[in-house]
DNA sequence: CGCTGAATTGACAATTCTCAATAGACGTGG
DNA sequence: CCACGTCTATTGAGAATTGTCAATTCAGCG
């Protein structure tokens, strides 16, 4: 079994891989036939988009970066925010099924999709790794599937709102506050709202005295209990009986 | 490497798993170390709910079984429909992130999770092949959330016939009618619509020709290329351009 | 300092939800 | 075989939320 790098072992990796790609100065091999490449994008530029063959495997080292479907009407459907730490992988062969977006300035680690797979397909370590991020991203899509039917445009900002806080990424020092890197566009984007709704939802937040709207796209979280309780705790999986 | 079998290794397990295991009569060893269990389910029954420890992977032989979530305010978010072909499979370790309940009566072969997972650490195969179907239900639910972000109940709607009618598991004899086995409100919660609504659109799209809505949950699409343009075959993964 | 894009705010329209009533389907039992 | 009861589906009317269109304010940048 090959030397895999621990970005690529970890379990925690999705949300932080410090430390190991640090190390990796210009290119240098991290596993036997595996090298990446780095790769920096401004904001607004695209990584790829959905007619584009997919060929890499991507690293984000910081910044953000959002994959979004385009649908019928003009209207685009963001299905995931990705941040430092998050790969990108492609799923299937074929064609990518969305498209990439750098919404910041942003570093990457490109890895090539073929050796990539190699790499995996030779090793059940590897393999289990990469079923562990695609797991973790059906569960974060399952959530976003939650937001999506809830049909509430406070919950689903709340909801938004505590899952940003989640993200170490995103922090600025002090208070807590936490860094939007997304416009509000992007956010009705990915709740399947309206950017004038989105605007709306967070002033009247703001209003109630549930977070702080500060310069620079950062907002601070006040009141996590009250936004919790929009979004619902009382969501659970358990049945509420027979039919 | 042990041998497999071809319901596990096949790249089209998910809507057809005919043939392998219909040869397994009274609970054999289909590899070693990884037998399955027959159990029969009526219409209404749970597999398992939310609360319950992952024990085991279920593969559905015949019938129709939904994997559900309770949202807040009583909201029921129903995430995936199953049928005969498909898998069950315990994303990761704890309690069940869903409920799971028998639309119909159902007929299953159940593994037990610790010996699934076992017979798949040790076999890349296999491993991979986990991985294709965590992929494969990765796509349906950025599927789903591409027809929750419309806010479009015809589109929704529209969307919803298209899918269940590509699946063969459904069809009755002749005139390509389908059966959908769960009620209006099933339909419901999983498109984010009310009942009411599912229904008065049904009957729209009746009144226009497009399906024929017959005895006993039978549909019949009558216009398929019109309902494509109400989901929107513009849907595409390209960018409008940059922003 | 003015320009440009983003964010906010307002007024109104449109769609869906809610509540309610009716009609239909299915199964049971007389 | 029909009547009844229950569950499901349909249909209607009104309420509520969000979307649409438009104007204004704000922030960042040259």
């Amino acid at each position: 079994m090959t030397k895999l790098p621990a970005c690529i072992l970890n379990s925690d990796v999705l949300t932080a891989c410090e430390g190991c790609l640090a190390r990796d100065r210009s290119n240098e091999h991290l596993i036997a036939g595996l090298t990446c490449a780095k790769r920096n994008m401004e904001s607004g530029q695209h990584l790829f988009v959905g007619s584009d063959e997919q060929l890499h495997v991507y690293l984000i080292r910081s910044g953000a970066v959002c994959l979004y479907k385009m649908l019928r009407g003009g209207r685009r459907q963001i299905v995931a925010f990705k941040f430092a730490g998050d790969f990108i992988i492609p799923a299937a062969n074929g064609p990518h099924r969305f498209s990439a977006q750098a919404m910041t300035a942003v570093e990457l680690r490109v890895f090539p999709l073929a050796l990539f797979r190699a790499a995996a397909s030779g090793d059940a370590r590897f393999m289990a790794r990469l079923h562990e991020i695609a797991v973790a991203e059906l569960c974060k899509a399952y959530d976003l599937i939650s937001i999506l039917g809830h049909h509430d445009a406070e919950a689903s900002v709340a909801a938004f709102l505590l899952d940003v806080d989640g993200r170490a990424a995103l922090h600025v020092g002090g208070a807590g506050a936490v860094i939007l890197p997304m416009l509000r566009t992007d956010i009705a984007d990915y709740l399947g709202l309206t950017h004038e709704t989105v605007s709306r939802v967070l002033t009247s937040f703001k209003r109630k005295g549930l977070i702080d709207v500060g310069r620079g796209r950062t907002v601070r979280i006040k009141e996590r209990a009250t936004l919790a309780a929009l979004v619902g705790k009382a969501e659970s999986a358990v049945s509420s009986g027979a039919r």
